[in-house]
DNA sequence: CTTTTTTGCACAATCGATGGTGCAATGACT
DNA sequence: AGTCATTGCACCATCGATTGTGCAAAAAAG
């Protein structure tokens, strides 16, 4: 604190200020120092320097000599839904507790995009990465490799790299029985009385709507294809699907299972054009959990998708050192309609 | 994209490989050849090897030698709530078209957190800081300084730093407004009917309350100070203030005004353990938008903050080089319940 | 055919930290 | 006292890029 406004210290004016060598000093800072013998009155002397001179280590410089920079980036899709901006939180509780330092980016599902940020990331010489929800994940796993960075897929599954995804399959089958239930209590329900919307061509998407239909065939007895609306992943795509059903039909499916959340704010979009009664008794589905979501003026179930477990499966896989491009499956749970649930927010200290 | 698998390829590489020298391999690449007065010919050979073996750049090197990273951060409390996940994706947004990296980091409210993760970030020789909803950011200001650090507040404002934040008190005036002449439609309006959940000691809160009790004295004649109730930003603080409301009571208030999404979260979680009828006839406004918070089975009045607008104008700011302390005020919007609004989630493209 | 100017590029120092190697001083031991 | 091991540290090359400077060769001027 006593160069207030000067440049940041280096190891070298520490060197000057202490008498000592340049690598003397930096084996003090970084803690190599025993290993190198230095004598533990030295080491004292030149880390109270540095305390009294707030020195901190250039960190480009470093990554730069030992090319590990204990950065470690987060792609994700997006920032702005519950489920990501959860994951990011927890992603940087993890990695910070380890050391390191987070980096969360987002792509904006465009595979181009993916693989820009990814080489942009490999400059800064980050030494791990997950790969969350990307559209092309084996494209960016080939960058990746190349420049032998490790890392994982989450949430999408490529075929190349090790993969942590949810159990979409399980998680559409709880959450589909559960609307079906749900919407039974109100009277049979015809298996056109139960749509899906959301979703497009993705891996996720294709094993929601497989344990969908199970589920529905088991229980309804058929699914008919116009009951899948694969609307893609933008909230006003979404809402014109919806829209569409309600200019045929005059109201809206009494039950449907929405893909995503950001899906469902598709279904918000339409909400605002049209008076309550239109939507009064419907029963909704959405694969992913948002606090407000739950209590909607109708039953809305969720799906919350344990990204927690990802992040933490994630680093196993990336300690365990190169593993086989398996895909892990990490179970979601069901989420009743009026719930709040904790979430890493509840871990942040609120003084007063 | 010759030799996969290789390292990385480095200016010497391709020094050798065209037969010129790195500095002026180094000129090609970073586009000041001209200047350098190397010769057409040579910039297009050195630039098709670059194309060919797939270089980029070590930025680290690069940030090591001319003390530029081409990084910005934005500091965040959390990640996991609407407004600053939306924050955060249009900061991404215009950091990427200028150029930069964005780099995102949270440090949940905790001042000494807040100063570790900055001085990280310095040493990571970031170009430039926006710091937003910092709890100490004259504590972060001086750790700024000391490095020669370009930043800005956001959100909540500093008196070292120039600070663009929302215009709480125009913003809780028009949200305050908004639910007493909601509510006075349902009857005329006490002034022990009107509450306010939420916030703590910091300047967007006591503006904000300000706002509240202007607006609540003007129409309704006094603000009980008992009506104040600062719970701090967590969500289980405030469900425990509606529930002891609620046990005091045997209702919640007919009206009030909730400080932020987060707080909102605890009416969530208050709810989630009554029954509907005990809040049937509530009317809500909260500082903060959530799509799906705005269509919640009672009238929910918004605030949106315009995150977009302070970014840029706090890019504008930055340009401007070094200004004084001021803070600038960007004017939030009141959204009227059950809305559903566009965010940036609509730039993406969703391609089928 | 000189002299001057311009063109085109190579050289080398530098950014801050790391880690292998070498060497003097000290202590232990015969 | 002489040999050997240990301690404690300095030296120096290195990571990959940037940039000021210098100097040939080519072109222009005289």
């Amino acid at each position: 604190m006593t160069d207030i406004g000067k440049k940041k210290a280096t190891i070298y004016d520490l060197s000057m200020l202490s008498g000592a060598s340049p690598s003397t000093v930096s084996a003090v800072l970084n803690g190599s120092w025993r290993k190198r013998r230095i004598k533990e009155a030295t080491a004292q002397l030149i880390q109270n320097l540095a305390n009294e001179h707030g020195y901190t280590a250039n960190l480009q410089a470093r990554g730069l000599r030992s090319s590990r920079s204990g950065l470690v980036g987060l792609l994700l899709p997006v920032h702005d839904n519950r489920y990501f901006s959860s994951m990011a939180q927890s992603f940087e509780a993890q990695v910070r507790s380890r050391g390191q330092c987070p980096l969360v980016v987002s792509a904006c599902r465009d595979p181009e995009e993916e693989r820009k940020v990814v080489e942009t990331l490999i400059s800064y010489s980050i030494d791990e990465l997950f790969i969350a929800g990307a559209t092309d994940p084996d494209g960016v796993h080939k960058v990746c490799e190349k420049a032998g960075l490790k890392h994982v897929n989450i949430d999408l599954p490529g075929t190349l790299a090790p993969s942590i995804i949810s159990d979409n399959h399980e998680g559409a089958r709880m959450l589909t029985q559960a609307i079906i239930e749900r919407a039974q209590e109100d009277g049979p329900l015809s298996p056109d009385d139960l749509y899906l919307f959301g979703g497009r061509n993705d891996h996720a998407s294709h094993e929601r709507i497989r344990g969908f239909r199970d589920v529905k065939r088991a229980l309804l007895g058929a699914d008919p294809d116009v009951c899948i609306q694969p609307t893609g992943y933008s909230p006003a795509m979404t809402a014109r699907a919806f829209e569409a059903f309600y200019e045929g039909h005059g109201k809206l499916p009494r039950a449907f299972f929405v893909n995503s959340s950001i899906n469902l704010e598709g279904l918000m979009r339409f909400l605002a054009l049209h008076p309550h009664e239109t939507f009064a008794d419907i029963i909704v589905g959405c694969y992913d959990y948002d606090p407000f979501g739950s209590f909607l003026p109708f039953p809305v179930f969720m799906i919350r998708q344990d990204s927690e477990t990802m992040i933490t499966k994630g680093f196993a896989i990336l300690d365990a050192g190169r593993g086989p491009p398996i895909t892990h499956l990490v179970r979601p749970s069901l989420v009743p309609p009026r719930t709040a649930l904790t979430g890493p927010l509840d871990a942040l200290k609120d003084i007063e």
